[in-house]
DNA sequence: TTTGGTTAGTTGTTAAAACAACTATATGTC
DNA sequence: GACATATAGTTGTTTTAACAACTAACCAAA
């Protein structure tokens, strides 16, 4: 069976995605660092807001993975500090579209920056082959599941 | 640049987690189905007493990768539900010693039986050959950031 | 044996995750 | 138009994460 040696072996670091924890720890570290004061759960909101600024919460769900009270919390707290406004769309009156404030365009540069250089950190002796391997993996996981 | 081609792509996935999430997601679904009520990361901190009954706190973070306050925490909860009971360590007093109750005892093959499906979910269509390839990363990614 | 540094664990606080229950608006069908 | 159904967002609750500050016990050096 050609499964069976992958079942004996570590399916704890898969389950528990100890290296995404180990990565999102040190962003974290670098933007408290340079008093960003800025979750990465924030981050991970605005990573997609940059790429497209205006889009309703229930698009920021999907993007990011998250269901709709975590995003009504995240966007309150980004609200809160200044990052983003809540308009109320026209066309569709019970959805938010969210827009980032100019405070949080500037910050996007130095984020990239930063998680660039986190990924660079986490996967130094990487071969480009084996991220491309990862990336493929991963891919293939998030569709298995959803 | 070898790198270059890299850094533009999707360096969001590999901050997140956003696959090990759904995996996490899939097996707590699969305990809460099975009136298991513990949570996968009860379950991360059961699955190092499975393999070692009787250890401390302390070595629980570090085989969870979790911190002090998060295992204090996560063994109160697993106390209060009976599966749990730490002991004063006579050798050292400062340590509790974490041992698994019958009832934990006995979830161990139920427990191993859904993570291993979930995995098998997760990685079907994915072969051998990547499965190690990324189990290699992560682990490098893991030593890199330590 | 006293001092100083280290290790193990706890407590307090804020942010987030997951789930259920809820309101409000939109849409499709008769 | 009226109804059922789906979608967008909010609120409440419990558990966990991360960080700082704390207590207690251990250990090593003077």
């Amino acid at each position: 069976m050609s499964n069976n040696q992958f079942k004996k072996s570590e399916l704890y670091s898969f389950i528990t995605g100890v290296a995404s924890t180990a990565i999102a720890r040190r962003l974290q570290k670098k933007f408290n660092q340079a008093d960003l004061s800025l979750t990465i759960e924030q981050w991970s909101v605005l990573y997609h807001l940059w790429k497209e600024d205006g889009i309703s919460q229930q698009d920021l769900c999907k993007a990011t993975f998250r269901d709709k009270p975590s995003m009504t919390r995240l966007v309150d707290n980004l609200e809160k500090a200044g990052m983003v406004r809540r308009i109320h769309s026209k066309a569709d009156r019970r959805k938010n579209l969210i827009f980032l404030t100019e405070r949080a365009k500037e910050m996007q540069d130095t984020c990239y920056s930063f998680a660039e250089e986190t990924v660079e950190e986490a996967l130094s002796g990487v071969s480009n082959d084996k991220i491309e391997v990862c990336k493929e993996v991963l891919k293939i996981v998030y569709e298995n599941l959803r």
